[in-house]
DNA sequence: CGGGATCCTGCAGGATACTG
DNA sequence: CAGTATCCTGCAGGATCCCG
């Protein structure tokens, strides 16, 4: 797979990275990762674990991070049918970063709103 | 300031932590704060080494970050009217972790790609 | 140079209804 | 239960022109 594009100014990351960073850090993978790092959870499970969720955009979440192997999806049995996800190796390899990004922003959180208070104050 | 939502089942991050995620995390601004993390640019400057952002949307997530208190936009001299954006201290804040998405994305883009081949052959 | 103002479009994502 | 299908809407974001 040869490389098309890409000059290659500096180091940039490519135009990959930030798509994969884009499909894995968006506003409903993070909380699913998140949830699922904690323990598999059936789909309306996870639905009821993220209120606001609705189920099309929960179920085009959940394709992605399998798609993107960060997450692994397992008919458990089947009478009505059932579903678990489990976080996959690939989306345990990002917790750690997860998890710091909470942290920074429930940490930093006060600061943000000073200055946004600053900023439309003096609009 | 009470808390007027959360029930807080389990420790849930609130919505304003995922806005504010969201806002710092998105498509465009990591290459921002990544870039300006190194060095001060102004924004033609910054346009240039993000090539295929738009004027809109570079001035947008400037905002955005500037609101955040992430960068800080300086009005350097005004002949033709100069302004610089530099890295604030709530944005060196980030800096690592945005690093650590960077190094994590080309760390497991190949495992990622793999997942995504399997994928969409089972389809 | 560093944007603001407009116009326009796609498509992400909500609401609702239906299915194996 | 775990989705698929459809319809519909807002608005993110591109293109273009203009200004101090």
């Amino acid at each position: 797979m040869p490389d098309t594009t890409e000059p290659a100014e500096r180091i940039q990351i490519s135009v990959h990275h930030r798509e994969l960073l884009d499909q894995v850090l968006d506003k409903w993978s993070l909380q699913v990762l998140d949830e699922l790092c904690e323990q598999p959870l059936r789909f309306n499970e996870l639905r009821r674990s993220i209120p606001v969720v609705t189920q099309k955009s929960l179920t085009a979440t959940l394709r992605r991070l399998e798609r993107n192997g960060m997450v692994d999806r397992v008919v458990v049995s089947s009478r009505p049918v059932a579903v678990e996800y489990r976080i996959a190796s690939l989306g345990r390899s990002i917790q750690e970063l997860i998890d710091a990004l909470f942290h920074w922003s429930t940490e930093h959180m006060s600061d943000v709103e000073r200055a946004r208070a600053r900023f439309d104050d003096e609009g």
